[in-house]
DNA sequence: GTAGGGTTAG
């Protein structure tokens, strides 16, 4: 075959496949028909192709071939590469069109200052606001209502406004944007005003206020305009359920759901995650085994699901499903954190080795979520350097990181270290949540230090936190462990809440190193009463007895213990052949 | 212009 530009031509004007693209893309370039790329390039950006890193290449590798840039190809690949989220990409093309002198189409602007809005890049989008001017955009719409769209999104809703107000034309999309503006600053009062005022109101209206006053959990006015929606979409149902489930109402959540006339995969992974929020695996289960077209994300809120509710094997398992060839579905960052998350409750360090090599292999980035799990692993595994490796090598260290850490070396016996990562933690302004501060009294309660765990148990409240049971549970278990049990108890009853079976098995636990037989007894009354069915609480209690040398109530004990069908312990044993 | 999945808890 020896294609001339004609024939080529030709081809170029029907709709081709992207394999027939890129058979036609070599002979384009070796026969010189440089003028015919932007036919090409037209060809691949206006087709329904899925977004691929393949494409991208291939609309790159096109686009620096171009032997004469125009604006217009620049322009269309900006277009294309903010319509399929890749944000990035979009906003340095248009640093790239400007650098080359070439003047960008409205849509350029537009779709740059889309990319800016979607990153949060309030410097990019300010500048390309200043160029707006200059090429004559201000009487268009879509570039004015990006603009009110990037301010809105940034939160200043002063210059959204000013930007809104100084239109000319507006449609729906404008008001919209500034709609949806108001409604992310929460400011409820001026989202309703714009609302009324909006002459021809569309469905994402509507939607917008449903999804604002369902962020509010202001539920009952969410569904009071959900009702007098005209056409509700897909979105308008999703809005509903998100709100339900974001303030746990998650059986609402359901009769939405159940009532839809459509549903679509965010429809499922919402109510997904909705089990998962509050536990109920089986009925999350119950969906994912309904749903048929399975994507990654339906996966991850499964797995997530699983890994959140302690159920790390059947994470794992439903993992290896979706890596099985008849499913084929790619894992990516947040398949693998839940996963590794998984496998830190079974202490598996295998695991993470192997998922830090499969990331390598198939290019998935080890971002600061992952390696923060990766860190949780390698600390539960002993592999304190490891984890410390991680732990420095992060873009940011946030408050998850930090608690990661320090609980990790509380773990390990370093609660030097701990106690060194927790100040440096609070001078870099990062605040302590609740968890931060169970890492670190577990650092002390493992170290044995009493009066740091005391002190840093008192400190809770200058951050504005209240200690949990689980807090009170570890300083019950410190002071016990040290022998104060008047403290212990002290404390106990000094709970704002109901201690929980925990807080007195500490107490239990420590009566029985301490031979303390009557708070040994009350505690074992306590844990008996909250959990019936734990043996080892039993078992604590009987050896109380047997280091008092009081065998008529071990006996006793022990009877209870059978009736209850509990196995027999090891260590009665020798008292039976007496 | 509206919508879904991730990391820390003796």
């Amino acid at each position: 075959m020896n294609p001339n530009g004609q024939n080529l031509r030709f081809l170029l004007e029907k709709s081709l496949t992207l394999k027939q693209l890129k058979q036609v893309h070599a002979p384009i370039i070796s026969n010189g028909l440089h003028h015919l790329q932007i036919l090409l390039l037209r060809q691949v950006l206006h087709s329904d192709f899925t977004f691929s890193a393949a494409t991208a290449r291939y609309v790159h590798l096109i686009l620096h071939n171009l032997k004469n840039p125009d604006a217009f190809s620049w322009s269309c690949a900006i277009r294309y590469f903010s319509l399929h989220s890749q944000y990035e990409t979009a906003f340095s093309l248009y640093l790239k069109i400007k650098r080359l002198g070439l003047c960008p189409s409205s849509f350029a602007v537009s779709s740059a200052l889309r990319a800016c809005a979607r990153i949060l890049n309030e410097l990019g989008g300010i500048s390309i606001h200043a160029q707006v001017y200059k090429f004559g955009f201000c009487g268009c719409v879509y570039v004015q209502t990006a603009l009110v769209d990037l301010y809105s999104k940034l939160g200043d809703m002063k210059t959204a406004r000013k930007v809104f107000d100084g239109m000319p034309e507006k449609n729906v999309v404008s008001w919209n944007s500034v709609l949806s503006g108001y409604m992310k600053s929460g400011d409820m009062e001026e989202a309703q005003v714009v609302f009324d005022e909006i002459p021809n109101k569309d469905v994402v209206s509507w939607n917008s206020m449903v999804s604002g006053y369902a962020r509010m959990g202001n539920m009952d006015k969410a569904y009071f305009l959900f009702q007098q929606i005209p056409q509700r979409s897909l979105a308008s149902w999703n809005a509903m359920i998100s709100g339900y489930v974001e303030c746990e109402r998650v059986e609402s959540a359901r009769g939405i759901f159940d009532a839809m006339p459509l549903r679509n995969n965010v429809s499922w992974i919402m109510m997904i995650s909705g089990y998962s929020k509050c536990g109920n695996v089986e009925s999350a289960r119950q969906l994912f085994d309904q749903m048929r077209e399975r994507d990654v994300l339906l996966f991850n809120a499964m797995i997530a699901c699983y890994a959140r509710n302690s159920q790390p094997k059947e994470a794992i398992e439903l993992f290896n499903q979706m890596l099985k060839l008849e499913v084929n579905i790619q894992p990516n960052e947040m398949t693998l954190a839940s996963v590794i998350s998984a496998s830190s409750q079974l202490g598996d360090m295998k695991f993470g080795l192997w998922a830090e090599f499969y990331m390598s292999e198939h290019g998935i980035e080890l971002d600061d979520h992952l390696a923060t799990a990766l860190v949780d692993l390698y600390t539960k595994c002993g592999d304190i350097d490891r984890a410390y490796k991680l732990f420095h090598g992060l873009k940011k260290r946030d408050v998850v990181a930090y608690s990661a850490m320090i609980l990790g070396c509380g773990i390990n016996g370093k609660a030097v270290e701990a106690t060194k990562l927790f100040e440096e933690m609070v001078n870099a302004d990062i605040c302590p949540n609740v968890v931060t501060y169970t890492g670190l009294l577990t650092a002390y309660n493992h170290a044995g230090l009493v009066e740091e765990g005391y002190r840093c148990f008192n400190s809770m409240n200058e951050h504005g936190l209240e200690p949990s049971g689980d807090h009170y549970g570890i300083m019950v278990d410190l002071l016990g462990r040290a022998g104060q049990l008047d403290k212990a108890v002290e404390l106990i009853r000094s709970m704002p809440m109901q201690p929980q079976a925990g807080v007195w098995g500490a107490l239990l636990l420590a009566c029985s190193l301490h031979n303390n037989v009557e708070l040994g007894e009350t505690a074992a009354r306590n844990c008996f009463k909250l959990e019936p069915d734990k043996s080892g609480y039993y078992a604590l209690l009987a050896n109380i007895y047997a280091s008092a040398a009081r065998w008529d109530d071990e006996r006793r004990l022990r009877k209870v213990m059978e009736k209850k069908g509990f196995a027999k312990i090891p260590g009665c044993s020798w008292m039976d052949s007496m």
